[in-house]
DNA sequence: CGTCTATTTGAATGTACTCAAAAGCGGTGG
DNA sequence: CCACCGCTTTTGAGTACATTCAAATAGACG
């Protein structure tokens, strides 16, 4: 991925000039992060918008017993920050982590006021970026509520391929909602049936 | 709920002057939808944003086998619209339902834009306003993942009482995301219990 | 008052979980 | 380069939470 490929992500939101491009990606700053390491950790006071160049993500919550409920997986030319943190100016509930070594580039929710002010164009596609993030949360939720496991596995397998190579089956389990032992079964049994 | 509450619903979010206060409204309208219409429904084109003035509603999804999938319950104060059927330009997947006779301040997708174009200040409103959606579809994600049943039920009552005075216990159960029989039980032990 | 829908109750069932242990795999250091 | 350690994945047995189906009861509405 490349700065070619973030104006091309953003650009179908919103038509935007050189002038503004230029403006855009001044606000920006590369920021590499080792595998394991956190873009964002519990209790931090960072709030930003990161946009992935290399690399993928895991945002995750922990639960009342310390377990991981993973929100979300993020990939190359995908978008990750924490709305809740940005939107309360308060310290992240949320982890997120890097599951290999990776680079994203970064605007601080600060600059990114900034950025609306002179040019509002940015504030509609930001605007846009987060109702397509939020339809894909409806689309996540009506799943967890009308698949089986199984159907939710292979939805999953379906619509991001890229999971099985680059996710852990651990992960994976968490994300579609089973224990890694039943997912290693329901892999097992699919495996019998073809 | 009246013109004056809205205006303070959407000052939440960003100053506005009485000139874009009126221009905002000018581009409302008021419906009425008695109990059991449809504000929107499953394959209609009509894309816009609704703000609550009196009454109740449900949207949900219809899964493969017919089943209902309750996606939220909105109020008094609250807005309600179909964001994929908005940013696809496609006709709508999602039905939403008035469980009460209701009264709601209609703006058209179309309008928006032109309001947007106007006053920059409401594309920051809408933005803001669409972000506390996503946080609290991500915030209902994580409940589904690490709440039992009785979690659930117990947090939605402590969150939002007037559900339990307002809607039914099948649509209660529908969206904790348990069945009518399993929430009825669930009632009952607890009543045993104290 | 009668009809239709919502809620309750019970019995049998199923899906997914917990716990425990073994097997596999990947990274690190000697 | 290989041996070891820690983590991931697999496997099995027993269990729990929630479902399905069926039937009875209660409640809402015309």
């Amino acid at each position: 991925m490349s700065l070619e490929s973030l104006r091309q992500n953003i650009s179908k939101y919103a038509q935007i000039t050189d002038n503004q491009w230029q403006d855009f990606i001044d606000y920006f700053s590369l920021k590499r992060i080792k595998k394991k390491d956190f873009l964002i950790a519990f209790g931090q006071h960072c709030q930003f918008e990161a946009y992935i160049l290399k690399g993928c993500f895991r945002s995750y919550f922990l639960d009342a017993h310390g377990k991981d409920v993973i929100l979300s997986f993020a990939f190359e030319d995908w978008w990750q920050g924490d709305m809740a943190s940005q939107l309360n100016h308060m310290p992240s509930q949320m982890n997120i982590q890097a599951l290999e070594d990776s680079e994203v580039l970064i605007i601080s929710s600060q600059d990114k006021e900034l950025l609306f002010e002179k040019h509002p164009v940015f504030e509609r596609i930001f605007r846009l970026m987060i109702m397509r993030h939020l339809v894909s949360y409806q689309d996540r939720l009506y799943k967890i509520y009308s698949y089986s496991a199984q159907e939710r596995y292979h939805d999953l397998l379906l619509k991001h391929p890229q999971v099985l190579q680059r996710i852990s089956q651990k992960h994976i389990a968490n994300y579609i909602g089973v224990t890694p032992e039943f997912l290693s079964k329901m892999r097992k049994s699919f495996l019998n049936l073809h």
